[in-house]
RNA sequence: CGGGAUGUAGCGCAGCUUGGUUAGCGCACCUGCUUUGGGAGCAGGGGGUCGAGAGUUCGAAUCUCUCCAUCCCGACCA
């Protein structure tokens, strides 16, 4: 594993330079590269493999909370943006507006969405006519821009992929309890059965708050470095745009209420929170759920049966529904595609060689922990489901046992900056309260969400005995 | 917006101070042979309007001016 002495880093090592490191990575492991516009991002194969990965299995948990795909336009009238004033507001310094289109100045310029609220919620009031029309569930999964100063591939880029749900409910507790359930059923279990990834399942403090929500929940997990990185958000949007659009329906009495509605996104940046909630100083670190090869047989040398054998492993694995590849290109050294298929973070590697064939066996090497052990030819392919299932889960325990390390129970603002500064700090939110935030802020750290005692999820910032998660965030 | 720096092959860099053959090195790439149990070796080869424009000069990657781009620090914003 280490490197040979004498011989430089394949990567820059994670505790010389984690930036550089994480730039490292994204070439080595050909996951993105910069666009030719400054803050866009190119997605390579690989990462878009990961990425492509990600959506589908976000995809089922959001149909199977009974949402339903729809696609709006990329383009909105600037007038239109305007209506909600906070949200207006929120947007503004970072909106790419287009004027001249058809050869010609605009009558009146069409911005390039940074969401979608404005306009789908137009659509719903539309769509919307009485009670039985409600809830209304839709998702879309799209590009926005929002014009960055300070990009980084996939954390914070001018233009992303995401995916955006709306919703219409018929009343607050509707629309909480489903902007909840999103959080839960399908955000955090993505994110900690999937992605491998323990998430802070929390609330924002108001001036964290989305632009136009009147209530914003956040998932946060704990980089290597450290840092914090909000992974997906869901909001209650209580009744601020159904009031702009006039999103009313006929109830059950004749009357005609305002509709409540919610908001919901994760986008590209998990795939950077991916990269840096798991990757090592050999590349990236794949969870087998979401690894576009699941497993890589590696013929080390083609001699004897080797690449007959190594085929037949392939073959079977794939039977077996394993997302399995075979590398029998002997061209290159065994040493170099070893590496490389660790820098892509591949979980599990079969590799079989000359002295493995001669007794039967086939090497299992593990890249979560770096482990090998021998197989039988005949048994390898399936123990492998296994094996994979295990890896998940030690990616998981891993990253958990990270987190708690340094994470640090604090009574004051200035303890808490001092923790912070290598990782989380847990303090109670009474003691920090909004004007030990701003203090925070200055010093380029932030309440990253807040939690009630028990772990839960609060409704309010008001509550009591609340506990505030402090960190430097990406 | 202010301060500092950097632009030379796909990537990373040297050369510039003191102008002078055909602009060089490492990695990557191509061909051949030997290799292959953790980044292969040897030999041969391809690839550059030296960020752009103007100027000085017999002659500019090198000196001067202007512009452009990128990066870092600060400010602003959240």
């Amino acid at each position: 594993m280490a490197p040979k002495a004498g011989k430089a880093p394949i990567l820059t090592p994670q505790s010389e330079d984690f930036p550089q490191w994480y730039q490292d990575v994204l070439n080595k492991a050909e996951l993105a590269e910069s666009g030719l516009v400054r803050g866009t991002m190119v997605i390579r194969p690989y990462g878009y493999a990961i990425w492509e990965h990600m959506q589908s299995q976000m995809d089922q948990r959001i149909k199977a909370a009974g949402a339903v795909n729809a696609y709006f336009p990329l383009f909105i009238p600037e007038s239109f943006l305007k209506r909600e004033a906070e949200h207006v507001e929120g947007f503004s310094p970072e909106l790419a507006v287009v004027t001249h289109a058809g050869g010609k100045q605009l009558d009146e310029p069409v911005v390039v969405r940074p969401t979608s609220e404005m306009v789908i919620n137009h659509y719903f009031a539309k769509w919307i006519q009485s009670y039985r029309d409600l809830p209304m569930l839709v998702n879309q999964w799209a590009n926005v821009v929002r014009w960055e100063l300070r990009p980084r591939i996939f954390l914070r880029t001018t233009e992303f992929l995401w995916q955006e749900g709306h919703t219409a409910h018929a009343t607050e507790a509707e629309a909480r309890s489903y902007a909840q359930r999103i959080l839960h059923e399908v955000y955090a279990d993505f994110m900690e059965r999937v992605l491998a990834i323990p998430v802070y399942v929390g609330a924002k403090t108001r001036r964290e708050r989305f632009a136009g929500a009147t209530f914003t929940y956040c998932l946060e997990g704990m980089m290597r470095d450290g840092k914090s990185l909000q992974l997906g958000t869901s909001h209650e949007l209580g009744q601020n745009f159904s009031r702009v659009f006039d999103m009313t329906f006929l109830d059950e009495n004749g009357a005609r209420p305002l509709a409540w509605t919610t908001s919901w996104g994760t986008s590209t940046r998990m795939v950077g929170g991916l990269i840096m909630a798991h990757g090592d100083d050999a590349g990236l670190v794949v969870p087998p759920s979401i690894a576009p090869n699941q497993v890589v047989v590696l013929v080390v040398k083609d001699e004897g049966d080797a690449v007959e054998i190594a085929r037949r492993i392939t073959a079977d694995l794939t039977g077996r529904g394993v997302r399995a590849l075979l590398d029998d290109k002997v061209s290159s050294s065994f040493g170099r595609r070893a590496t490389d298929w660790e820098l892509k973070g591949v979980p599990v590697r079969v590799e079989i060689g000359p002295r493995d064939l001669a007794e039967g066996i086939v090497t299992v090497a593990r890249r979560d922990d770096g482990t090998k052990v021998s197989l039988a030819v005949d048994e390898v392919a399936a123990a492998l489901p296994g094996i994979l299932d295990a890896v998940q889960q030690s990616i998981f325990d891993r990253a958990l046992a990270r987190r708690e390390e340094r994470t640090v129970e604090v009574a004051d603002v200035a303890q808490a900056l001092e923790a912070a500064q290598t990782g989380f700090a847990r303090a109670p939110w009474s003691v920090i309260g909004e004007a030990g935030e701003a203090e925070l802020n200055r010093s380029a750290v932030s309440v990253r969400c807040l939690l009630r005692s028990d772990g839960t999820v609060p409704e309010s910032q008001d509550e009591p005995d609340l506990v505030a998660i402090i960190g430097r965030s990406y």
